[in-house]
DNA sequence: TCTGGGGTCCTAGGACCC
DNA sequence: TCTGGGGTCCTAGGACCC
């Protein structure tokens, strides 16, 4: 039996946490730059906001007044790992999907039994962290996904928990969901479905094989088989690393200087060579995009990517570095107005089972040892303190972000302040109204 | 005026091999 | 008129997820 705990809204759920005068009215979490909706509260989607949707179009939808946030992913991280550990104290075998939602197995044969615990886990995670999650339960994780998904929405399960272990109700519970709200459907998907009659995932199971083979792939065949009830879909555990790691940005207004915008993406290839060394690994190859804007019908549009091969597996900056600014050199061209840059790495594997390249070994060494010192450096003063020349420009490309909770805005820099998560044995402890009342506060 | 960022997997088609 | 068969590997692009 497989369990997904889901949390409700997660950003704006978070940013309630620091800020209780946001409840109850509509609300909305932006991407970087201010630019579109990322997270919705309730009353946000029922005046019809939909995700995604362009911050400057939000007032076509309702004359109310929306509150806009502009995002701070470091302390939803934080909020994120607190629940994560709490998750982790019931689960067997816990998969950290992303930010908000987790597969895990469950530890009683019991449906009822099961149920219980995962209601005392929903509580819990309120009362200490104060964030609503959902649970679903099921024998595939496809099916627990549905299971949260109508826990989430349907008004009379007070305790936010759904098990979906018995026949009649999985088909009963099948007959009412739409295609599109199946894990695994998207947009394309939902379309060719549709034009062709299918409305309700008790339609999509009977789709024979072949069919669904045909209009997409092997994915498409492995999602109804997990409706039917047959373990299909496997996820790695987060201890697994990346196979590719990116950043990038759009920036908050076009650029056209080269310095400008090889500033950005220098600064982009740090953050995967730093990235790449807290997950003890190392990439083969990098590639670098820079792309105009779509939306600049005034501007001629260009974009272009090049991916480089490097001489050895390595999460040295000053090695990455080189590589992107060659390959950036490469497809930069003069003329152009840029908004967004990006650097991938990818070709990872684990820096344990690496073999020192016989022509670069003793650099190699010595690169390892002033990225630590960097690595030190920058955990303890804060993050980018120390950079590679290339990057001192600042600011041109910097994205746009006007809206911080002020509450919580001096909180993204600091998460390691946040009060900690009650320790193990005060959690297996019934709840008594002292703590509560603690909590509360 | 204003439109995110970071991932994974699959497939088709080309290059190349014997 | 007529031009083999069977593989592997790589890449770009498309689909999906949050």
């Amino acid at each position: 039996m497989y369990a997904l705990a889901d949390c409700n809204n997660f950003f704006v759920s978070c940013e309630r946490v620091f800020n209780p005068t946001l409840n109850n009215k509509p609300v909305v979490v932006l991407s970087n730059n201010d630019g579109c909706a990322i997270a919705r509260s309730n009353e946000a989607k029922a005046l019809g906001i939909p995700m995604g949707c362009p911050a400057f179009q939000i007032k076509n939808y309702t004359t109310e007044h929306v509150i806009m946030l502009s995002a701070q992913h470091v302390l939803y991280r934080d909020i994120s790992n607190r629940i994560m550990q709490v998750l982790g104290e019931v689960a067997i075998n816990l998969e950290v999907y992303s930010v908000d939602e987790a597969f895990f197995e469950l530890p009683y044969d019991d449906d009822e039994r099961n149920h219980k615990l995962l209601a005392q886990v929903v509580s819990k995670i309120y009362k200490y962290i104060g964030v609503p999650v959902s649970i679903g339960f099921a024998p595939t994780r496809t099916l627990a996904k549905i299971a949260s998904h109508v826990a989430k929405k349907d008004p009379s399960n007070t305790d936010r928990v759904l098990g979906l272990t018995i026949q009649s109700d999985i088909d009963n519970i099948l007959s009412r969901t739409k295609i599109d709200d199946i894990w695994g459907i998207g947009r394309r998907l939902n379309a060719k479905l549709l034009s062709r009659g299918i409305h309700y995932a008790s339609d999509f199971v009977r789709l024979p094989k072949s069919f669904l083979q045909k209009i997409g792939n092997i994915n498409l065949v492995r999602t109804q088989e997990e409706l039917l009830g047959l373990d299909r879909v496997s996820i790695n555990p987060v201890t697994i690393a990346h196979k590719s790691i990116m950043s990038s940005r759009t920036f908050g207004h076009v650029i056209q200087k080269r310095n400008e915008i090889s500033d950005a993406v220098l600064t982009f290839a740090q953050a995967c060579a730093t990235q790449l060394r807290q997950e003890q690994s190392a990439a083969l190859t990098v590639t670098v995009y820079v792309r105009g804007d779509h939306f600049r019908q005034d501007l001629p549009f260009y974009s272009n990517s090049c991916t480089v091969r490097m001489a050895t597996h390595t999460s040295s900056a000053i090695e990455i570095v080189r590589h992107v600014l060659i390959a950036f050199n490469s497809i930069f061209r003069e003329g152009f107005s840029y908004r967004k840059a990006g650097v991938m790495v990818s070709d990872i594997v684990s820096a344990k089972e690496l073999q020192l390249d016989i022509f670069n070994g003793e650099q190699e060494v010595r690169h390892n040892r002033l990225m630590s010192a960097i690595d030190k450096i920058n955990n303890r003063y804060g993050a980018k303190r120390i950079m590679l020349a290339p990057s001192i420009n600042k600011g041109e490309w910097a994205p746009q972000q006007n809206h911080f909770n002020t509450k919580s805005k001096h909180l993204r820099f600091y998460s390691g302040m946040l009060p900690q998560y009650p320790s193990k044995s005060k959690l297996n402890a019934p709840l008594d109204q002292d703590e509560d009342d603690a909590c509360e506060q």
